[in-house]
DNA sequence: TTTCGTTATTGACTCAGATTCAATAACGAA
DNA sequence: TTCGTTATTGAATCTGAGTCAATAACGAAA
């Protein structure tokens, strides 16, 4: 080979190792590239891979928590100023739009961890706590009764499962979809609320 | 060492690697564990391993296949006698009941589903397709509009998020929360009717 | 009981792919 | 132009998945 070194920033490497590897594990599952191909395929050797990441698996990490963080910066509503119901519309719109703009991302981050890996599993579950927190947030309650983390969960998932659904499959337009979500969310945190009313109350 | 070998009927050797090799994928994820360790806590050699299973993840993806199988046969509902609201409530209740009285393995099956190989992945898929239909066809419709999928999906997704909520820190009594999720889904499912019937009406 | 055939079982071997490291060379500073 | 730093390389090592010819447990036949 035509030995053409190129030296570039440590900062700018690392950058453009991490946004070249992304396009690369989106196409192929964790095992099914070798840390060969990898190199390879980002033009530079093995050896300078070890060097910016200490193993396979963190550098695969590391692309996790970089889109995790990127998703989180997306979707958190900044102003607190705006009250419950209209925040909470205000956050699926957000999450909605980041899957729209980001299918395969919001798809890989959903599945998450290669090799049913504990610590991928980690980073996931971190995001999804933040979003618990935006939810919990939206309600003003600043005690949680065991119905209502329940409820919140239950939302969560209700928009997970159907913006999967969406990305995958389609379905109506944005706006419609958050209505719809909007309302079942509603609903269910409504319902959380009248049981967690119940569990307070002392039993006849 | 001192080559007590036992020779087992195939049936019952492959039975037994299964049952075994599910307490030992319960402790540890996937790729913490190698052929050689397996084998030795199997007490068997590597080679016999590889003599019943062609490889590490065929054996994984068998046990998988077996606990998922084991889920379904104990969450279907077999009577189509009984009227939707209440088929519903029994499918809530088969769930629920699973989850708690096998909640490591629901909690493994969850997490099977978000690990990043295809395969496994593609099992559990299945397995939520047939919670799927479980629920189209309690709706009595044999034409599903993107609204209606949205909302079963959704339910779905609401079901299992809060299940594993549950499963991981407790809350409400089964049948507390069984009805707590029947007013949810039902509530989830009417809305997406409601805008099913939009979709379909021509506009103004 | 003894012999024999079948095949469950073994352990040492191979090989792919992850990780290490001493040597090299690109760049900035002096 | 020289020199020091360190980004970068390629070859060597190590780990763990997968292979295979040899072994021995069991049942059947004598």
């Amino acid at each position: 080979m035509a030995s053409k070194r190129k030296r570039l920033l440590v900062d700018d490497r690392r950058d453009e190792l991490i946004r070249l590897g992304t396009k690369l594990f989106l196409k192929l599952p964790y095992d099914q590239i070798s840390m060969d191909e990898l190199s390879q395929r980002l033009k530079i050797s093995k050896g300078l891979l070890y060097h910016y990441f200490p193993s396979k698996k963190e550098f695969y990490l590391e692309i996790i928590r970089t889109i995790s963080e990127d998703f989180l910066k997306k979707t958190e509503v900044v102003s607190e100023e705006i009250d419950p119901p209209e925040r909470l519309k205000k956050n699926l719109d957000l999450y909605l739009s980041y899957v729209e703009q980001h299918r395969p991302l919001f798809l890989v981050l959903h599945r998450a961890g290669a090799s049913g890996d504990a610590q991928a599993h980690a980073i996931v579950e971190s995001n999804r706590q933040r979003v618990f927190d935006q939810f919990a947030a939206t309600l003003g309650e600043d005690f949680l009764t065991p119905s209502l983390r329940l409820s919140i969960w239950g939302s969560i998932g209700l928009l997970e499962s159907t913006a999967v659904e969406w990305a995958s499959n389609g379905g109506p337009p944005k706006e419609h979809l958050r209505e719809m979500l909007w309302k079942m969310c509603s609903s269910v945190i409504e319902i959380g609320m009248v049981n967690s009313l119940e569990e307070t109350k002392p039993k006849p």
